[in-house]
DNA sequence: AACGTTATGTTATATAATAACACAACGTTA
DNA sequence: TAACGTTGTGTTATTATATAACATAACGTT
Protein backbone atom coordinates (compact mmCIF):
# COMPACT_ATOMS: atom_id res chain seq x y z
CA UNK A 1 0.00 0.00 0.00
CA UNK A 2 1.63 3.30 -1.15
CA UNK A 3 0.97 5.74 1.61
CA UNK A 4 2.88 8.71 3.15
CA UNK A 5 2.46 8.20 6.88
CA UNK A 6 2.06 11.42 8.26
CA UNK A 7 3.64 12.50 11.10
CA UNK A 8 2.92 15.18 13.58
CA UNK A 9 6.31 17.11 13.19
CA UNK A 10 6.08 17.62 9.01
CA UNK A 11 6.25 20.50 7.64
CA UNK A 12 3.11 21.42 6.56
CA UNK A 13 3.59 24.62 4.99
CA UNK A 14 4.86 22.51 2.40
CA UNK A 15 1.80 20.44 2.16
CA UNK A 16 -0.14 23.39 1.37
CA UNK A 17 2.17 25.08 -0.71
CA UNK A 18 2.34 21.64 -3.50
CA UNK A 19 -1.12 20.88 -2.96
CA UNK A 20 -1.76 24.81 -4.06
CA UNK A 21 0.91 24.38 -6.99
CA UNK A 22 -0.43 21.08 -8.13
CA UNK A 23 -3.92 22.20 -8.15
CA UNK A 24 -3.06 25.32 -10.32
CA UNK A 25 -1.36 23.42 -12.61
CA UNK A 26 -4.60 21.20 -12.95
CA UNK A 27 -6.82 24.07 -13.29
CA UNK A 28 -4.17 25.17 -16.17
CA UNK A 29 -4.60 22.32 -17.65
CA UNK A 30 -8.22 21.89 -18.02
CA UNK A 31 -9.16 25.82 -18.60
CA UNK A 32 -10.77 25.93 -14.94
CA UNK A 33 -10.68 28.97 -13.09
CA UNK A 34 -9.52 28.70 -9.73
CA UNK A 35 -11.36 32.17 -8.68
CA UNK A 36 -9.61 33.18 -5.32
CA UNK A 37 -12.49 32.03 -2.81
CA UNK A 38 -12.01 28.56 -4.63
CA UNK A 39 -8.77 28.78 -3.86
CA UNK A 40 -9.08 30.29 -0.16
CA UNK A 41 -11.52 26.89 0.65
CA UNK A 42 -8.92 24.42 -0.99
CA UNK A 43 -6.63 26.34 1.38
CA UNK A 44 -8.99 25.95 4.12
CA UNK A 45 -9.16 22.21 3.71
CA UNK A 46 -5.30 21.71 3.16
CA UNK A 47 -5.04 23.67 6.75
CA UNK A 48 -4.88 20.36 7.88
CA UNK A 49 -5.37 16.76 7.09
CA UNK A 50 -8.24 16.13 9.21
CA UNK A 51 -11.33 16.59 6.70
CA UNK A 52 -13.25 19.46 7.51
CA UNK A 53 -17.24 19.72 7.21
CA UNK A 54 -18.63 22.38 5.07
CA UNK A 55 -20.19 24.69 7.62
CA UNK A 56 -17.15 24.65 9.76
CA UNK A 57 -15.42 25.76 6.37
CA UNK A 58 -18.10 28.68 5.86
CA UNK A 59 -17.36 29.49 9.84
CA UNK A 60 -13.38 29.91 8.78
CA UNK A 61 -14.17 31.93 5.68
CA UNK A 62 -16.68 33.86 7.65
CA UNK A 63 -13.56 35.17 10.02
CA UNK A 64 -11.21 35.44 7.31
CA UNK A 65 -13.38 38.21 5.62
CA UNK A 66 -15.73 39.95 7.29
CA UNK A 67 -18.49 39.67 5.14
CA UNK A 68 -20.92 37.29 5.71
CA UNK A 69 -20.74 33.62 3.98
CA UNK A 70 -24.21 31.61 3.73
CA UNK A 71 -23.80 27.65 2.32
CA UNK A 72 -24.56 27.64 -1.44
CA UNK A 73 -20.91 29.90 -1.63
CA UNK A 74 -18.83 26.88 0.44
CA UNK A 75 -21.19 24.12 -1.41
CA UNK A 76 -20.08 25.45 -4.84
CA UNK A 77 -16.91 25.89 -3.80
CA UNK A 78 -16.58 22.67 -2.99
CA UNK A 79 -18.45 21.14 -5.64
CA UNK A 80 -15.77 22.81 -8.58
CA UNK A 81 -13.12 21.06 -6.05
CA UNK A 82 -14.73 18.21 -6.13
CA UNK A 83 -15.30 18.09 -9.78
CA UNK A 84 -11.50 18.89 -10.84
CA UNK A 85 -10.48 16.41 -8.02
CA UNK A 86 -8.83 18.38 -6.27
CA UNK A 87 -10.61 17.12 -2.77
CA UNK A 88 -12.51 14.36 -1.77
CA UNK A 89 -15.84 13.73 0.41
CA UNK A 90 -15.31 11.44 3.06
CA UNK A 91 -18.88 9.83 3.27
CA UNK A 92 -18.61 8.21 6.44
CA UNK A 93 -17.78 11.95 8.15
CA UNK A 94 -19.66 14.53 5.88
CA UNK A 95 -16.64 16.11 5.47
CA UNK A 96 -13.97 17.06 2.62
CA UNK A 97 -10.37 16.47 2.47
CA UNK A 98 -7.65 17.56 0.25
CA UNK A 99 -6.11 15.02 -2.42
CA UNK A 100 -2.70 14.23 -2.71
CA UNK A 101 -2.22 13.52 -6.32
CA UNK A 102 -5.22 15.05 -8.02
CA UNK A 103 -3.71 15.03 -11.51
CA UNK A 104 -4.26 10.71 -11.99
CA UNK A 105 -8.12 9.85 -11.91
CA UNK A 106 -8.77 7.46 -8.73
CA UNK A 107 -11.10 6.63 -5.96
CA UNK A 108 -11.48 7.67 -2.74
CA UNK A 109 -9.41 5.57 -0.32
CA UNK A 110 -8.69 6.68 2.88
CA UNK A 111 -7.70 5.69 6.44
CA UNK A 112 -9.33 7.18 9.25
CA UNK A 113 -7.86 7.80 12.73
CA UNK A 114 -10.71 7.80 15.37
CA UNK A 115 -8.54 9.64 17.84
CA UNK A 116 -6.63 12.26 16.11
CA UNK A 117 -8.86 12.66 13.02
CA UNK A 118 -6.53 12.41 10.38
CA UNK A 119 -7.29 10.79 7.34
CA UNK A 120 -4.61 9.59 4.96
CA UNK A 121 -5.01 8.39 1.45
CA UNK A 122 -3.58 5.45 0.08
CA UNK A 123 -3.45 3.82 -3.00
CA UNK A 124 -3.10 0.18 -3.72
CA UNK A 125 -3.23 -0.67 -7.36
CA UNK A 126 -3.39 -3.94 -7.15
CA UNK A 127 -6.11 -4.42 -4.30
CA UNK A 128 -8.33 -1.63 -6.19
CA UNK A 129 -8.01 -3.82 -9.23
CA UNK A 130 -8.37 -7.18 -7.86
CA UNK A 131 -11.92 -5.50 -6.23
CA UNK A 132 -12.58 -3.91 -9.29
CA UNK A 133 -12.16 -7.47 -11.16
CA UNK A 134 -14.00 -9.62 -8.34
CA UNK A 135 -16.95 -7.25 -8.96
CA UNK A 136 -17.04 -8.15 -12.82
CA UNK A 137 -17.12 -11.22 -12.26
CA UNK A 138 -20.38 -10.91 -10.09
CA UNK A 139 -21.66 -9.72 -12.73
CA UNK A 140 -21.33 -5.84 -11.41
CA UNK A 141 -19.73 -3.05 -13.82
CA UNK A 142 -17.51 -1.36 -11.62
CA UNK A 143 -18.27 2.80 -11.89
CA UNK A 144 -16.47 4.41 -8.87
CA UNK A 145 -16.06 3.25 -5.21
CA UNK A 146 -14.62 4.41 -1.58
CA UNK A 147 -13.11 2.89 0.90
CA UNK A 148 -13.31 4.06 4.36
CA UNK A 149 -10.86 2.39 7.30
CA UNK A 150 -11.38 3.44 10.30
CA UNK A 151 -9.03 2.67 12.79
CA UNK A 152 -5.76 4.27 14.91
CA UNK A 153 -3.20 5.70 13.27
CA UNK A 154 0.62 5.13 13.93
CA UNK A 155 1.06 8.44 15.99
CA UNK A 156 -2.02 7.74 17.85
CA UNK A 157 -0.69 4.14 18.83
CA UNK A 158 2.76 5.57 19.86
CA UNK A 159 1.73 8.09 22.11
CA UNK A 160 -2.35 7.70 23.18
CA UNK A 161 -3.00 11.05 23.75
CA UNK A 162 -0.84 13.59 21.93
CA UNK B 1 -16.00 -12.63 -4.29
CA UNK B 2 -19.10 -14.35 -2.98
CA UNK B 3 -22.05 -12.39 -4.08
CA UNK B 4 -25.57 -13.69 -4.52
CA UNK B 5 -26.68 -11.54 -7.63
CA UNK B 6 -30.54 -10.65 -6.99
CA UNK B 7 -32.78 -11.26 -9.88
CA UNK B 8 -35.51 -8.98 -10.22
CA UNK B 9 -37.77 -12.39 -10.62
CA UNK B 10 -36.44 -13.53 -6.88
CA UNK B 11 -39.00 -14.42 -4.27
CA UNK B 12 -38.58 -11.92 -2.12
CA UNK B 13 -41.00 -12.77 0.65
CA UNK B 14 -38.35 -15.51 1.32
CA UNK B 15 -35.92 -12.94 1.98
CA UNK B 16 -37.65 -10.95 4.55
CA UNK B 17 -38.84 -14.01 6.02
CA UNK B 18 -35.04 -15.36 5.85
CA UNK B 19 -33.97 -12.19 7.62
CA UNK B 20 -36.83 -12.31 10.15
CA UNK B 21 -35.91 -15.55 11.48
CA UNK B 22 -32.30 -14.70 11.11
CA UNK B 23 -33.05 -11.52 13.33
CA UNK B 24 -35.40 -13.40 15.28
CA UNK B 25 -31.96 -15.99 16.47
CA UNK B 26 -29.61 -13.17 16.79
CA UNK B 27 -31.75 -11.45 19.65
CA UNK B 28 -32.58 -14.33 21.53
CA UNK B 29 -28.77 -15.25 21.64
CA UNK B 30 -27.54 -11.64 22.56
CA UNK B 31 -30.73 -11.44 24.81
CA UNK B 32 -31.74 -8.41 22.91
CA UNK B 33 -35.05 -7.49 22.80
CA UNK B 34 -36.77 -7.59 19.31
CA UNK B 35 -39.78 -5.64 19.97
CA UNK B 36 -42.90 -4.93 17.60
CA UNK B 37 -41.59 -1.59 16.30
CA UNK B 38 -37.98 -3.12 15.97
CA UNK B 39 -39.46 -5.39 13.83
CA UNK B 40 -41.45 -3.11 11.95
CA UNK B 41 -38.52 -1.24 10.83
CA UNK B 42 -36.94 -4.27 10.03
CA UNK B 43 -39.41 -5.70 7.57
CA UNK B 44 -39.66 -1.88 6.02
CA UNK B 45 -35.91 -2.16 5.03
CA UNK B 46 -35.89 -5.62 4.02
CA UNK B 47 -39.54 -4.54 1.63
CA UNK B 48 -36.96 -4.44 -0.74
CA UNK B 49 -32.99 -4.30 -1.76
CA UNK B 50 -32.65 -0.20 -2.13
CA UNK B 51 -30.92 1.15 0.68
CA UNK B 52 -34.16 3.07 2.64
CA UNK B 53 -33.53 6.48 4.10
CA UNK B 54 -34.83 6.89 8.08
CA UNK B 55 -37.19 9.37 6.78
CA UNK B 56 -38.67 7.42 4.42
CA UNK B 57 -38.99 4.90 6.78
CA UNK B 58 -40.89 6.94 9.34
CA UNK B 59 -43.28 8.13 6.18
CA UNK B 60 -43.86 4.25 5.93
CA UNK B 61 -44.55 3.53 9.68
CA UNK B 62 -46.97 6.44 10.24
CA UNK B 63 -49.03 5.06 6.79
CA UNK B 64 -49.36 1.72 9.05
CA UNK B 65 -50.38 2.82 11.90
CA UNK B 66 -52.26 5.75 12.13
CA UNK B 67 -50.01 6.87 14.96
CA UNK B 68 -47.70 10.28 14.92
CA UNK B 69 -43.85 8.94 14.76
CA UNK B 70 -41.20 11.23 15.31
CA UNK B 71 -37.75 11.11 13.83
CA UNK B 72 -36.11 9.52 17.36
CA UNK B 73 -38.58 6.73 17.55
CA UNK B 74 -36.83 5.89 13.84
CA UNK B 75 -33.52 6.27 14.91
CA UNK B 76 -33.73 4.67 17.78
CA UNK B 77 -35.00 1.76 16.63
CA UNK B 78 -32.07 2.02 13.31
CA UNK B 79 -29.66 1.86 16.25
CA UNK B 80 -30.52 -1.01 17.78
CA UNK B 81 -30.70 -2.77 14.39
CA UNK B 82 -27.53 -1.49 13.46
CA UNK B 83 -26.01 -2.55 16.96
CA UNK B 84 -27.34 -6.01 16.70
CA UNK B 85 -25.94 -5.82 13.13
CA UNK B 86 -29.25 -6.88 11.78
CA UNK B 87 -28.99 -4.02 9.02
CA UNK B 88 -26.28 -1.77 7.45
CA UNK B 89 -25.53 2.09 6.70
CA UNK B 90 -24.70 2.78 3.19
CA UNK B 91 -22.96 5.90 3.66
CA UNK B 92 -23.03 7.48 -0.22
CA UNK B 93 -26.71 7.26 0.83
CA UNK B 94 -27.56 8.20 4.12
CA UNK B 95 -29.93 4.98 3.90
CA UNK B 96 -29.92 1.82 5.16
CA UNK B 97 -30.50 -1.70 4.02
CA UNK B 98 -30.52 -5.57 5.69
CA UNK B 99 -27.30 -7.36 6.59
CA UNK B 100 -27.84 -10.66 4.34
CA UNK B 101 -25.38 -12.53 7.25
CA UNK B 102 -26.19 -11.17 10.65
CA UNK B 103 -24.69 -13.79 12.77
CA UNK B 104 -20.92 -12.96 11.92
CA UNK B 105 -19.16 -9.95 12.29
CA UNK B 106 -17.99 -8.27 9.12
CA UNK B 107 -17.60 -5.00 8.04
CA UNK B 108 -19.94 -2.88 5.26
CA UNK B 109 -19.44 -3.96 1.79
CA UNK B 110 -21.45 -3.57 -1.05
CA UNK B 111 -21.99 -2.81 -4.92
CA UNK B 112 -24.54 -0.48 -5.63
CA UNK B 113 -26.34 -0.33 -8.92
CA UNK B 114 -26.88 3.63 -9.97
CA UNK B 115 -29.51 2.72 -12.45
CA UNK B 116 -32.26 0.62 -10.24
CA UNK B 117 -30.56 1.56 -6.78
CA UNK B 118 -30.32 -1.84 -5.85
CA UNK B 119 -27.50 -2.38 -3.16
CA UNK B 120 -26.00 -5.71 -2.68
CA UNK B 121 -23.59 -6.94 0.00
CA UNK B 122 -20.39 -9.05 -1.06
CA UNK B 123 -17.65 -10.51 0.63
CA UNK B 124 -14.32 -11.47 -0.29
CA UNK B 125 -12.60 -13.40 2.16
CA UNK B 126 -8.79 -12.29 0.99
CA UNK B 127 -9.91 -8.89 0.02
CA UNK B 128 -10.40 -7.81 2.65
CA UNK B 129 -7.92 -9.45 4.99
CA UNK B 130 -5.46 -7.55 2.02
CA UNK B 131 -6.70 -4.67 2.64
CA UNK B 132 -6.26 -4.88 6.61
CA UNK B 133 -2.74 -6.29 6.82
CA UNK B 134 -1.74 -3.77 4.39
CA UNK B 135 -2.84 -1.02 6.35
CA UNK B 136 -1.46 -2.65 9.36
CA UNK B 137 1.65 -2.90 7.33
CA UNK B 138 1.28 1.13 6.78
CA UNK B 139 1.09 1.30 10.62
CA UNK B 140 -2.40 1.80 10.99
CA UNK B 141 -4.61 -0.56 13.07
CA UNK B 142 -8.22 -1.17 11.07
CA UNK B 143 -10.73 -1.54 13.43
CA UNK B 144 -14.09 -1.08 11.01
CA UNK B 145 -13.96 -0.70 7.13
CA UNK B 146 -16.67 0.31 4.61
CA UNK B 147 -16.35 -0.11 0.80
CA UNK B 148 -19.02 1.07 -1.39
CA UNK B 149 -18.47 0.30 -5.34
CA UNK B 150 -21.24 2.04 -7.64
CA UNK B 151 -21.58 1.20 -10.90
CA UNK B 152 -24.17 -1.08 -12.87
CA UNK B 153 -26.19 -4.37 -11.58
CA UNK B 154 -26.42 -7.01 -14.11
CA UNK B 155 -30.07 -6.99 -14.70
CA UNK B 156 -29.64 -3.23 -15.58
CA UNK B 157 -26.83 -4.17 -17.95
CA UNK B 158 -29.14 -7.03 -19.32
CA UNK B 159 -31.93 -4.50 -19.54
CA UNK B 160 -30.98 -0.82 -19.53
CA UNK B 161 -34.84 0.64 -19.08
CA UNK B 162 -36.75 -2.35 -16.94
C1' DA C 1 -47.97 -4.10 43.94
C1' DA C 2 -43.53 -1.68 44.01
C1' DC C 3 -39.27 -1.13 41.80
C1' DG C 4 -35.67 -0.53 38.54
C1' DT C 5 -34.75 -1.02 33.75
C1' DT C 6 -35.56 -0.59 29.06
C1' DA C 7 -38.36 1.24 25.35
C1' DT C 8 -41.07 4.70 23.29
C1' DG C 9 -43.33 9.42 22.89
C1' DT C 10 -42.70 14.38 22.44
C1' DT C 11 -40.75 18.81 21.60
C1' DA C 12 -37.17 21.32 20.14
C1' DT C 13 -33.00 21.91 17.85
C1' DA C 14 -28.64 20.87 15.53
C1' DT C 15 -26.30 19.73 11.32
C1' DA C 16 -25.86 19.09 6.28
C1' DA C 17 -27.27 20.28 1.69
C1' DT C 18 -29.91 22.38 -2.15
C1' DA C 19 -33.35 25.35 -4.91
C1' DA C 20 -34.35 29.54 -7.03
C1' DC C 21 -33.43 33.85 -8.33
C1' DA C 22 -30.53 38.31 -8.39
C1' DC C 23 -26.41 40.45 -9.27
C1' DA C 24 -21.47 40.88 -10.46
C1' DA C 25 -17.17 39.72 -12.86
C1' DC C 26 -14.95 38.08 -16.93
C1' DG C 27 -13.96 37.37 -21.69
C1' DT C 28 -15.16 37.65 -26.09
C1' DT C 29 -16.53 39.81 -30.24
C1' DA C 30 -18.59 43.62 -32.90
C1' DT D 1 -15.26 50.48 -25.90
C1' DA D 2 -19.90 48.80 -25.59
C1' DA D 3 -22.90 45.05 -25.87
C1' DC D 4 -23.44 40.26 -25.01
C1' DG D 5 -23.21 35.71 -23.28
C1' DT D 6 -21.08 32.92 -19.86
C1' DT D 7 -19.49 31.83 -15.51
C1' DG D 8 -19.16 32.87 -10.72
C1' DT D 9 -20.97 34.69 -6.38
C1' DG D 10 -24.63 36.74 -3.18
C1' DT D 11 -29.02 36.14 -0.90
C1' DT D 12 -33.11 34.12 0.92
C1' DA D 13 -35.64 30.31 1.80
C1' DT D 14 -36.25 25.59 2.26
C1' DT D 15 -35.31 20.61 2.35
C1' DA D 16 -32.98 16.58 4.25
C1' DT D 17 -30.67 14.18 7.93
C1' DA D 18 -29.83 13.48 12.75
C1' DT D 19 -29.67 14.23 17.85
C1' DA D 20 -30.57 16.26 22.70
C1' DA D 21 -33.36 16.37 26.62
C1' DC D 22 -36.95 15.16 29.18
C1' DA D 23 -41.62 12.72 29.94
C1' DT D 24 -44.26 8.65 29.92
C1' DA D 25 -45.16 3.78 29.18
C1' DA D 26 -44.13 -1.18 29.07
C1' DC D 27 -41.62 -5.05 30.89
C1' DG D 28 -39.56 -8.20 34.13
C1' DT D 29 -38.29 -9.07 38.50
C1' DT D 30 -38.94 -9.41 43.14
Amino acid sequence: MSTSTISPHHDHNRCIADALTAAQQVCQQKGARMTSLREQVLRLIWSSHQPLGAYKIMEMLAQQSTRHIAPPTVYRALEFLLDNRLIHRINSLNAFIGCTHPDSRHATNFLICNHCGIAIEFSHKNLQQNLINAAEKAGFSADTHSIEISGTCTSCKAEPNP
